[in-house]
DNA sequence: TACTAACCTGTACG
DNA sequence: ACGTACAGGTTAG
C-alpha cells in the first residue's frame, strides 16, 4: 500500500546530497550521525536510534504543510515539491556536518564518501546496532589529536589541515557549535568563516543542516547553475564563480525572493537539478 | 575590494 | 592504455 500522504520520504533525503554516510538495506535506512546512528523504515515510518535519544533528525518537528505552502509560491520549486514528496532537511551533528562539508571541498559525492568512511575506520568507534557492524563517525577530541599523516592516509588531501585545525578549535572548546545554534544567521556565520577550510558555501551547509538556519541557502556551483537558468530575470549572475561580497548580496536577493525557508526551496532545487543531469548520490 | 591560480585525489572520458 | 579534465570550494597573493 503506498502511502499516499507521505510526509518523509528517507529515499528522497538521504539521497539528496546532505548526507554521505549511510546505508539502505531494503525497508531499512541507516544514517551515521555523530556519535549516534539513525535507523528509519519506510513502511510502516519508524525512526530508531542507537542512542534511544529522540533527536528528529528528519526535522519531523517542522510543520512541514506550512514550509511547503511558503516555498511553493515559486513555480520552480512548486514542480520540484511535486516530484519529490518528502524531502526533507536533515538535523545534522554539527561536527560531522563540519567536517563532511570541509572534505567536500572541489570534489565529488563518491569522493567524499569515501574520505568520509576511511575516516571513521580510522577513528570512529566500532559499534553493534539492529544486529549489524557499525563504526561511529570520529569524536572531535580525537580527530584533534590525529596526525596530518593519518588525516592524509584517508585521502583528504590538502583539507588534512584544515580538518586537524578545525576539530582542535572545536575539541579545546574554542568555538562552540551549540551555542550556534542560539545565534542569528549572520552571527553564527561569522564564528563559522573563522574556522579552516570553512568558506561561504561550507558555513551555509553546515548551517543549514545541523545549527537550524533554514534562512541559510549553500550557493554551490550547481546552484549557481539553477540561478542562471530559472532566476535571471530576478537574481542577477554574470560569471561562474563569485567574490565574497558577491556571495552575500546574493544571498541577499535569495532570501528576498524564496523566503525565511529558502533552505528548504535550496533542497528541492538542488535535487531536481542533479537528477536532471543525471548526477550520483553515492 | 575584486580576481586568479593552486590545490589532493579518484574517476570518467577521449 | 594513458593522459586530461573535472568534482557541493577555500585560501593566499
Amino acid at each position: 500500500m503506498p502511502d499516499l500522504d507521505i510526509k518523509i520520504s528517507l529515499h528522497e533525503t538521504i539521497n539528496s546530497g546532505q548526507i554521505f554516510l549511510w546505508e539502505n538495506y531494503g525497508n531499512e535506512w541507516f544514517v551515521l550521525d555523530g556519535n549516534d546512528i539513525i535507523m528509519g523504515k519506510q513502511t510502516p515510518f519508524e525512526v530508531i536510534t542507537f542512542s534511544k535519544i529522540a533527536k528528529n533528525f528528519f526535522r519531523e518537528d517542522d510543520n512541514y504543510e506550512k514550509i511547503l505552502k511558503d516555498i511553493t509560491k515559486d513555480k520552480i520549486v512548486k514542480k520540484a515539491t511535486n516530484r519529490y514528496p518528502g524531502l526533507r532537511i536533515t538535523r545534522q551533528d554539527p561536527f560531522q556536518c563540519c567536517i563532511s562539508f570541509i572534505v567536500s571541498s572541489n570534489s565529488n559525492i563518491p569522493n567524499i564518501r569515501m574520505r568520509l568512511q576511511k575516516l571513521c575506520r580510522k577513528f570512529g568507534k566500532k559499534v553493534r546496532f539492529q544486529k549489524r557492524d557499525f563504526v561511529l563517525f570520529p569524536e572531535p577530541k580525537r580527530l584533534a589529536r590525529a596526525t596530518l599523516q593519518e588525516l592524509k592516509e584517508c585521502k583528504l588531501g590538502y583539507r588534512s589541515k584544515y580538518v586537524l585545525d578545525t576539530s582542535q578549535a572545536i575539541a579545546s572548546g574554542e568555538v562552540d557549535l551549540d551555542e550556534l545554534k542560539k545565534m542569528k544567521y549572520e552571527q553564527a556565520r561569522e564564528v563559522l568563516l573563522k574556522l579552516p577550510g570553512i568558506g561561504d558555501k561550507v558555513a551555509d551547509c553546515v548551517m543549514l543542516f545541523s545549527l537550524e538556519k533554514l534562512d541559510s541557502f549553500p550557493l554551490d556551483t550547481w546552484m549557481l547553475k539553477i540561478l542562471q537558468k530559472y532566476y535571471s530575470n530576478n537574481i542577477c549572475i554574470d560569471k561562474k564563480s563569485i567574490s565574497k561580497k558577491r556571495y552575500e548580496d546574493i544571498h541577499q536577493n535569495v532570501l528576498e525572493h524564496f523566503g525565511k525557508y529558502a533552505g528548504y526551496s535550496q533542497q528541492f532545487l538542488y535535487k531536481m537539478e542533479r537528477d536532471l543531469n543525471e548526477k550520483r548520490w553515492l
